[in-house]
DNA sequence: CTGTTAGCGCTTTCAT
DNA sequence: ATGAAAGCGCTAACAG
C-alpha cells in the first residue's frame, strides 16, 4: 500500500508491472475513500494546468454564448476546465495582458477572442500558447476562423434567386473590431447606417444583410419609422441567428453560422499548440445555413422569373 | 539575494522586517525579470487556489450573461478567477456532481446558479463552500437572492397606478426551476398560458407581467395571433430587462433586476463563507427599476382617476 | 534583519 | 512487482 505504486496504477502508467490483486486494492480503498488527486500537486509537478481561459469582449451578446458553449463542451471533454476573462468594453486590454495567466501557471493557453489591433506581429503574446478565435490574430498560424465569405454567398445566392439585383450589406467598420463598440453603438450604427441608404433616394437595395443582432435592431428600427415595409420594400437578412429573431414583428431571415463548432475547433486548435508549435490557422468548414423566415420576399418591381 | 526574503517581499508580509536597501533591490529584479509567482505552488502551499466555479444553466439566456458578468469583475477585483462549467439542459446533474472541483482543489468554491431541487438539505454538497444564487437551495444560509417580491410589487403599483385592476402573471411553475425547461418551451408555455387566458373569455386581465424573454416572445405571439393589440388590449410588462426590448413592434416595459449586483454578492458572499462558516442568506437590496417603453397604458375601459 | 528548514501532494527516475 | 527519494515553486515557522 505505497503511494508512487498508487499513482502509477491511478494514471494507467503505460510500462505498468503491478500485480492485479494490489491493483485491484489499490481502486478499491481509492473508491472507498473517495480519493480525488490534487491537480495542483498533479500540475505543478506535470508543468500542465489543465486549465485554459477565454478572453471574451462582451458576455452579452449571443454570438459569444454560442461560442462559449461550444468551447466549454470540447474543453470539458478533453479534460480542461475554461476560466472566463470579460474584457472590458471601454479601455479594452492588448490581448498580451492575459499572458499572465499563463506565465504564472494558472492556465495552458489563451483563446482570445477579443483582438485589439496591433501595429506588427503581437510579440508580447506570442510567447505563450495561444489561438484567436474569430479573428485574424496579428501573428499568422493562429487564428481560428470561418468561411465568412461563403456566409455572404449564401445570402446572395439567397436573395439573387429571388429576384434581388440591388444588395446592401451594413457591417461594422472591419479595422475596428466590432466588439469594441457598444451594444447601443452598434444598433445606432444600423440605425445611420439604414437612413443613409434611405435618404440616398434612387436606387434602393431591394436586400439588405445585417452584421449583428445588435445594428439589425437598428436597422429595423429605421426602416419602420421610415414607412419602409419589410419584406415589401426591402427585404432583411441577419448574419447573426438568434431565436429571438422568429418572434420579431416580422420574423428574420438570417445565416446561421457553426460558432459552437468554432468553439470546439478553437479548443482543438490550442490543445495542438500547446503539445506542438504553432501550424497553420485553421479553417471551421461546417456548413452555414439560411434559417428562413418572413422577412425575405421578392424585390417589389419582379415580375418572375428573369 | 535569498529565496525567502523575495517571498516575504512580494507578499506584502505583516511582520516585515526588511531592510529598504534590500527590498528595493528584490523589487527592482523581480520587475527587471519579470518575474510571476507560481500559483500553483502557491496554492498547494497556502490551501487556496484562488479560482472558483460558476455552475449555470444556459449560457444563452441573457439573464446569466449579467449575473455572469457582475460574477465575474467583482471576482477579480478580490483578486479570484472564475470557471465556467455549462450545466447541460438535458439531464442536468446536481449540484453536488461539482463538489469534486473544490476536492481536486481546483476550485475554492462553488457559485450554483442551477437547482435541480432535492429532496431534503443536499448533505453532498453542504460539505463545500458554496452559493446558490438567485435561487434557494436545499440548505439554508448559503442562499443569494432579490428581492423578487418586490419586483412584482413594482409592476402591480405601475399597472395599479394606471387604472388596472385585473392582473395577471405568467411565470414558469416553480417546483421546478424554470432553467431546467428549453428555451423554445419556455416561449411555447408563454404563448400557451396566453392563449388559454384569452379562451377563458369573460373578465380578461387588463395588465400581464411575463416572468422571462423567452416566455414574452411566446406571449406576444399569442397576443398577435389572437388579434389583441398591445397595450390597447392589453398591457404587458417584462421581468427581464434586455435591450431588444426598446426594438420589438411595441417596445415592452420592462422590470429591470439588479442582476450585476446579485452577481457581485454571490461572489461576496463566497468568498465570506470559505473564510468563516456559512452564515445566512443574503438578500440583495439593490433598487429595482421599471422601464417604462410603449407596452403599457390605462385599461380600455379605463374612464379617468378612480 | 535575513538564511535555513520543512513541507504542500503529487510524479518519476532509480533501486531494489 | 514495488519502495525510496528527489523535486515541481512556493510559504511559514524557526533560527541565527
Amino acid at each position: 500500500v505505497h503511494v508512487s505504486t498508487v499513482s502509477r496504477v491511478l494514471n494507467g502508467d503505460p510500462g505498468l508491472t503491478v500485480r492485479p490483486e494490489t491493483i485491484e486494492r489499490i481502486l478499491a480503498v481509492a473508491k472507498a475513500q473517495g480519493y480525488r488527486p490534487n491537480v495542483l500537486a498533479r500540475a505543478l509537478r506535470r508543468h500542465r494546468t489543465g486549465a485554459f481561459a477565454f478572453v471574451i469582449p462582451l458576455l452579452r451578446n449571443p454570438i459569444w454564448a454560442r461560442l462559449q458553449g461550444g468551447a466549454l463542451q470540447r474543453a470539458s471533454e478533453a479534460g480542461y476546465v475554461v476560466m472566463l476573462m470579460e474584457e472590458p468594453l471601454e479601455n479594452p486590454r492588448p490581448p498580451s495582458a492575459y499572458r499572465y495567466l499563463v506565465e504564472e501557471s494558472r492556465a495552458d493557453g489563451l483563446l482570445l477572442a477579443t483582438a485589439r489591433r496591433q501595429a506588427g506581429p503581437d510579440a508580447a503574446v506570442h510567447e505563450v500558447p495561444h489561438v484567436y478565435v474569430n479573428r485574424r490574430g496579428p501573428d499568422p498560424g493562429n487564428n481560428v476562423i470561418m468561411d465568412e465569405a461563403g456566409a455572404a454567398r449564401l445570402f446572395i445566392d439567397h436573395v439573387a434567386g429571388l429576384g434581388h439585383r440591388r444588395v446592401a450589406v451594413i457591417d461594422g467598420p472591419r479595422d475596428v473590431d466590432t466588439v469594441y463598440r457598444r451594444v447601443s453603438a452598434a444598433r445606432r450604427y444600423g440605425a445611420d447606417s439604414m437612413r443613409e441608404l434611405l435618404r440616398a433616394g434612387g436606387e434602393l437595395p431591394t436586400a439588405c444583410g445585417v452584421g449583428s443582432l445588435n445594428q439589425l435592431f437598428g436597422v429595423l428600427a429605421a426602416l419602420r419609422s421610415a414607412g419602409a415595409a419589410v419584406p415589401g420594400d426591402i427585404s432583411v437578412v441577419s448574419f447573426d441567428e438568434d431565436e429571438c429573431l422568429a418572434f420579431l414583428e416580422v420574423p428574420v431571415t438570417s445565416v446561421c453560422m457553426p460558432l459552437a463548432e468554432l468553439g470546439a475547433a478553437a479548443v482543438d486548435a490550442l490543445i495542438a499548440r500547446i503539445d506542438g508549435p504553432a501550424s497553420s490557422d485553421v479553417l471551421v468548414r461546417e456548413p452555414m445555413s439560411l434559417v428562413s423566415r418572413a422577412s425575405v420576399a421578392p424585390p417589389p418591381d419582379y415580375k418572375g422569373a428573369s
